[in-house]
DNA sequence: TCAAATGCTGGCCGATCGGTCAGCTAGGGT
DNA sequence: ACCCTAGCTGACCGATCGGCCAGCATTTGA
């Protein structure tokens, strides 16, 4: 055996994940993952049974923490939620930059997946909870703005000290919003 | 002959710019296109050299508008650069929702294509206007924030009057940017 | 009137895609 | 000593991609 089976597995997930990011889902083929890993297409298609089946694992982190952000935000209202909203956003945001960065990249390819997260709704509820449940034109056009910029802008490549980033994505997106910034 | 000619041609680019935008430059096959605008794959080949052709004239006539903002804010500096540059931006982003869109969702597929608009390049000019000339950390997190919040709001479907979205987003950007908004 | 040009098409081509399969190699249990 | 299994691969498959070409139909103009 040439590597132990969790170390193969391991190093394509890796290299699927940062190809995905840079490339985009269907920019990006098993040959190129496989040359990038390291080994033979027909290897890739031995650890995991298709594509979709790599882009599941590695996007399953994803799901359950955008769900736990969302029963948080459930119970809250007004501004109340839209504070809770922006800190939970940009946390998230933060630790899973690669792999928001790819359900946005190819949305439209990778929405209608039952097992992958329902990004449509999500987007839906997490701008409902970011405008403090306003239904106001503003509100909405406001909420947008906010959960695209913080999104986008940690998935991008600033080269900025984490706790930087996460402070001033804060304090952007409450000021988006409206809301005072202590 | 079954069409006038610029009206074919009218109804291939009208099709191309709408499934581009919805499923991505590569997402989007010259047999979809043709079924789109009601011909032969064959047809569009005869009409444009290549897919690429069909996709430099839908975004030809956005560079040029882009370089004048840019001309535009060249001469400015400080907040007067900012709120020149949100202005600009908010105004090229809502008249080109849906080339733009093309411009994002494929950026890495279109990028360093001498005669498309050179995004990198722009998207950096356009953070330096949007931040007033700062190279605080702060300020150009906002600035990316401010640009990706106005460009790809727009770039949504959002159900709301132009002048609406055009005010709220303006207000929404200055916000971020920790600007007044009047 | 008739030949040239224009608009358009079906059919075909090579390349590349995701995916399958028979078979090779190297350890580990008995 | 033996076989069994896990890990891995080259070769191959059908589908689909962008693109090409010979040829058909209609219009044009001399």
């Amino acid at each position: 055996m040439a590597r132990s089976a969790t170390t193969m597995r391991a190093d394509i997930l890796d290299s699927a994940v940062r190809l995905f990011a840079a490339h985009g889902f269907r920019g990006t083929s098993l040959q190129d993952i496989a040359t990038d890993a390291g080994c033979s297409k027909a290897s890739l298609l031995y650890h995991f049974t298709n594509k979709d089946a790599i882009l599941t694992e590695l996007l399953a982190p994803v799901g359950p923490e955008f769900a736990a952000l969302e029963a948080r935000l459930a119970g809250l209202d007004g501004e109340e939620a839209a504070r809770a909203a922006v800190a939970g956003l940009v946390d998230l945001s933060l630790r899973f930059r690669l792999q928001v960065k790819i359900l946005l990249q190819d949305v439209d390819a990778l929405i209608n997946r039952p097992e992958l997260p329902d990004v449509d709704g999500l987007t839906e509820r997490l701008t409902d909870a970011l405008s403090g449940r306003s239904a106001a034109p503003q509100a909405r056009v406001w909420a947008w703005m906010a959960m695209l910029g913080i999104i986008l802008t940690s998935a991008g490549e600033l080269a900025l000290p984490e706790e930087t980033l996460r402070a001033e994505l804060t304090r952007g997106a409450l000021r988006t919003l409206g809301l005072q910034t202590d």
